[in-house]
DNA sequence: GACTGTAGGTACAGGACTGTAGCTACATGA
DNA sequence: TCATGTAGCTACAGTCCTGTACCTACAGTC
């Protein structure tokens, strides 16, 4: 197996051992035993457990970005709502479609270590504040009673995550055709100034 | 110390940990060495670490629900959106008020053991079927287009977490009363059918 | 066919944690 | 004052994990 190949192949195992048991369970022992390989190979990838998860964390930020940024150009529309329920459909369809990234990119926060928590909270902070302005814009061509932005942004990340929690443990009750009619729904019943 | 004060303060230094490190970092090792005793200590008043961690669940489980029951019959109203925005209120203020409680309670999920994490997702079940009756009594109520209920109540729950965890980590910022009045504003703005 | 780079393995020393056996110290009641 | 129960300790054997030193096997190149 090419070094190349086998770095892959042991990133894969890691995030199958998180995402099944939590990070409690990892050790580089542990995904030597899983991968059928001695730990040493492991070593000659990576510098300990601690570089080992940071390449995995590296790899799943830069390939859930790129999957969002190749949807982001169909989002385009007048009315927020539709933005607004577009964007949950796509982000659904493409968690649905990739549950092996995405079941790590979403679930995991709370068992990490100190350091890995911060950069989720950053990159959770970065999404907030790339969100922010177009709730405000959709709030204020809404009009009527002044609804706190930051909170509605808030809320709208939660439940996006929320609901990709569902639609990757049970993808057959939880389609993303049955949270982008919620959605659509929901909006269409907000009352416009 | 008594058996009963030195178990407490166990699963205080216990819970402590788990809040602060995640699920990752706790040992009967490390819970002996933050308390300042030998471990055999921990070993005569709980089995191992499965039955320390179960004991510890327990606890926090029926804390928070006596909590929660202590504040119910306050709650009652005519108007679901009243219901909604005081149960937020309520919800917010108690988890305001007793942060090292509701830390646990409501951060740990996904760095635990298999079995913590199905008791947790089965007590959210619980509160799910709680409220969904609540929520589709109070859908009915509004008429205009239906709404899923099931998907509102796990909105509900979702943001009610989500919100706690905002309110321990910035109390200055995140208020209770901040909150009550996103979701009235939120609610007010709903179209009535 | 010898040379070299690299994938992969074995072996070892050391550390952290577990669970248990067995000891000490002290308080309380007969 | 002695007996007894119990809080708390030290010590030890065993397991799992880490990181490194050093070996083997094989593929490609001269």
């Amino acid at each position: 197996m090419s070094a190349e190949e086998r770095r892959e192949q042991l990133l894969d195992v890691l995030a199958d051992i998180i995402t099944s048991e939590g990070y409690a369970a990892i050790s580089i022992d542990r995904v030597a035993r899983d991968a059928n390989i001695a730990r040493t190979v492991i070593y000659s990838h990576f510098a300990n457990l601690e570089g080992f998860v940071a390449a995995l964390v590296e790899r799943t930020e830069r390939e859930a970005l790129r999957q969002i940024r190749g949807v982001l150009p169909d989002i385009v529309d007048d009315d927020p709502d539709v933005i607004l329920t577009e964007a949950i459909r796509a982000f659904l369809t493409i968690v649905r479609d990739d549950p092996r990234l995405w079941r790590l990119a979403v679930l995991p926060v709370d068992g990490a270590p100190a350091d890995l928590r911060d950069r989720i909270r950053r990159a959770k902070q970065a999404v907030l504040a790339l969100l922010q302005p177009i709730v405000t814009w959709g709030l204020e061509q809404r009009g009527g009673p002044q609804i706190d932005p930051e909170l509605f942004a808030r809320l709208i990340i939660t439940t996006a995550e929320d609901t990709a929690r569902l639609v990757l443990a049970e993808p057959e009750t939880y389609t993303p055709e049955r949270f982008a009619d919620f959605v659509a729904t929901l909006m269409a019943s907000v009352a416009r100034g």
